[in-house]
DNA sequence: ATTTAATATTAGAATGTTCTAATCATATAT
DNA sequence: ATATATGATTAGAACATTCTAATATTAAAT
């Protein structure tokens, strides 16, 4: 992967990584959202919750529809965000493995493995 | 979603963003690795690149097995590390919606419905 | 026109992350 | 024992993010 692809896929994961973020995109997975319902909800100011939506719309996670003078939140990109929401509360057993194990991966050709004649 | 959990996912999902450390899950993806194979790799220096590893390690996300003077790194969570990479390498169309829209989710029931009696 | 409600913006302080330079630790080879 | 190779650690500077306080904007209601 080149650096600039790694940079901006970097850009793109920071805006899920902060808890009220995360908490503002769990309450938007569920259905849309006005600013006001979220502040009731978060233990953040209005101000605060607005900057995070601020960030949440650059990484074009989330957009609004006005109406009138509310604006209605919602999730713009849910595969991806229902995809890594659910990720994140998924368990994931951590794995461990000997130098042994690892020899012996290699050996019968690891995932690293050169393409072959034949396939 | 409670705060300390948000606080502890955002924990988690901060060990991916960074561009070297997204380039060094790649890397480890494809198979095992020591240090000094990434340093040939990555545009960072060793120092770096040990650092970026220590952040991985505490999020555990990678582990190593010794190898007398070589540390060979693998990833000890594929699921979740996978399923990450995976979601920030594809494509993720954006939609908009209009209050219009918003308005007939609502009345139809949308994803935030209550519960309703007979389920 | 004024007031109220909803939301955004801005400046700067507080806090957190990352990088660089220097140094250390450990294993193997000589 | 010394040298070399691999990798980690530490301190602090550089940089980025987040929060707070003050203020602005816009739409609707009076």
């Amino acid at each position: 992967m080149d650096s600039d692809l790694a940079y901006e896929r970097a850009e793109l994961i920071k805006a899920f990584a902060h808890p009220t973020r995360l908490q503002i995109l769990e309450e938007l997975r569920k259905g849309t959202r006005c600013v006001t319902d979220m502040e009731e909800i978060l233990p953040a100011t209005q101000v605060n919750i607005s900057q995070h939506l601020t960030v949440l719309r650059n990484a074009k996670l989330v957009d609004f529809a006005q109406d009138g003078a509310l604006r209605c939140y919602y999730v713009s990109r849910p595969k991806l965000v229902e995809g890594v929401l659910d990720l994140l509360s998924a368990d994931h057993p951590v794995v461990r493995k000997t130098r042994e194990q690892i020899d012996r991966e290699k050996a019968r050709g690891g995932k690293e493995r050169m393409a072959v004649r034949g396939g």
